[in-house]
DNA sequence: GTGAAAGCGCTAACAC
DNA sequence: GTGTTAGCGCTTTCAC
């Protein structure tokens, strides 16, 4: 007859006539207890319906096996798919994800740390959000790998994609394509996101003879709205001939704002888009796969959590420049 | 100066000259401290570098503050944003979620269900995978919300869409259209989303009289690609002159179908979607938000647990029907 | 308003 | 292989 409160593995012992430990040794280390016994131990669980319990376990053993990830926003598709790929990872290597979001606000993320850190996550993988101080200072003392966003000083590990040539390529080709006046429309200068993202957009500019013109770069924007309002200006204001989204949202932004252009301007941007094949407008995007980004984040966490001595590394992704057709059909 | 281990309450209480019970007062009830003692005490913290250890307390208390919650697929749109609702409640009333994800597989959500037993998780917002039992059966012995999907006995908390009505207004409104053969692509029948939604469907076929035709419903898409397949399949066949997707991911495949569609059908669907105003095709979403959904699941929850003794609720969130343009161009 | 003692459920460490 | 002991860091309980 099961007991009144959760069986525990004292429970546990008692109705299979063993001590404590051997209960405990026959679900964490079964090798080391006779079949016999740990049939017993089994079947005594079945019976009084035990469940381990990790809250106990995490105490113990100073192992919670938790691994904390921050992002920024949840529900932009970089962010979730990242979200999947650290969580596919760590749950191969038994590890559980406490995932949290900081709206790119610097106390949220504050406070994320300080409750991950009070769960004892083992290590840390986050998108650093906009903020003042350097990443390095919010996430010292605790394994960290930083995703997407670098970091300032090399200290941390961390996993981005290759930014500045993504950038590059794209401004390039827009410039092949017969662009000569490229807006470039960017996030805060404090992400490294925008500025390695600027500077391949600078690099191609260069290459190609082009003077820089710093009135068709406009960095802040923080929303799709923030894009499409400054798109609007730019192209009422100067007409550029071609516009640069530095992330999905911005070049979001764009393509609402120049869905009302009568004269349709060349566009590119980075990051994929699941739909990009089905939009109006052609778009060029710089493309990788977030989860793959998160799977790389995740190893590389786990990685120095094996190894704590090891130096930071850093770990680039390579992307892929994508054109979609806008209305072209598809022809199958 | 700081010890070598992680400083305790023991340390702070030390350091402060007070006992360990007065120490964790000072956090966790301050009105219970003297204002002077709860000073030193908070100095000495500071000071000693303590963070509270959650997992301690957790267990002490048996009162995790943990909520699990179970999408079948982080990055779905529609989860992730349900997710974000989830978090923004909990959140806001001092709980943490603990994110997982089944793939809708019922044994993945069975590994889920009991690790988040393990970690005493105090409830559990799902979204119920594709299985043969009966949500009321796999998620019992533990205060549950079902999210976006129904049970079967009504049993469980539950907050759902109006799946019914949703589904019947796109149809009427394709009917309105023109449309007299229309397909209904869905997901397998063991989900609710699917079987309610045909039967708003089916209700919008009598209402204006139009015969039921079995040839044009086809279930079973689990994924944008299934979708697509059975879309072109339908076309090339049938020809239906209207289809209505049951949800995001089988939209999507419809859609990516459709462009290679000579005649292009009249296309409807479940689910908004960020980007439908820039989509090539003219498409009609049945639209509500998902974070809401996720915010009145929390809330479900953390009154249920207020109030264990009250009998299921179940919520129904409304929905609209919004028409993009396709090729309509954004007037300002 | 503060403190002392006990113990949450488990596992580390060591003994046999 | 198995058992004993101790204790992880906190909060509950009860005393003062």
């Amino acid at each position: 007859m099961p007991a009144e409160h959760e069986p525990t593995l004292k429970d546990v012992a008692a109705a299979a006539g063993v001590a404590v430990m051997t209960a405990s040794r026959a679900f964490s280390k079964p090798d080391l207890v006779a079949q016999a016994t740990r049939e017993k131990v089994l079947s005594a669980a079945q019976q009084l319906g035990y469940r381990h319990n990790a809250l106990a376990a995490a105490m113990r053993s100073s192992q919670s096996g938790l691994v904390g990830v921050i992002v920024t926003n949840i529900d932009n598709p970089f962010h979730s798919k990242l979200a999947r790929g650290i969580d596919e990872v760590l749950t191969a290597n038994s590890r559980r994800m406490l995932l949290g979001h900081s709206q790119d606000d610097p106390k949220r993320e504050a406070e994320l740390i300080r409750d991950m850190r009070s769960w004892r996550v083992e290590g840390l993988i986050a998108v650093p959000a906009l903020a003042s101080t350097p990443p390095e200072a919010r996430f010292a003392g605790l394994p960290t790998v930083l995703a997407g966003r670098a970091g300032k000083t090399g200290a941390l590990n961390q996993v981005t994609v290759d930014d500045e040539r993504g950038a590059q390529e794209a401004t390039a080709d827009l410039i092949a394509r017969g662009a000569r006046r490229i807006a470039f429309i960017g996030n805060e200068e404090k992400i490294t996101t925008t500025t390695t993202r600027l500077s391949g957009y600078l690099a191609a500019l260069g290459e190609n003879g082009i003077r820089r013109d710093d009135s068709l770069i406009r960095l802040g924007c923080r929303s799709v709205d923030d894009a499409k309002r400054v798109a609007k200006q730019l192209h009422s204001q100067l007409q550029p001939d071609a516009f640069f989204g530095v992330n999905n949202q911005i070049t979001l932004g764009v393509l609402e704002a120049s869905a009302g252009f009568a004269a349709p301007p060349l566009i590119s941007g980075f990051d994929g888009m699941d739909f990009a094949d089905l939009l109006r407008a052609p778009v060029s995007l710089v493309s990788y796969d977030p989860a793959e980004l998160g799977a790389r984040a995740a190893t590389l966490l786990l990685e120095s959590l094996e190894n704590p001595e090891a130096p930071p590394r850093h770990d680039v992704l390579p992307v892929r420049l994508l054109h979609y057709g806008g209305n072209v059909t598809d022809a199958n």
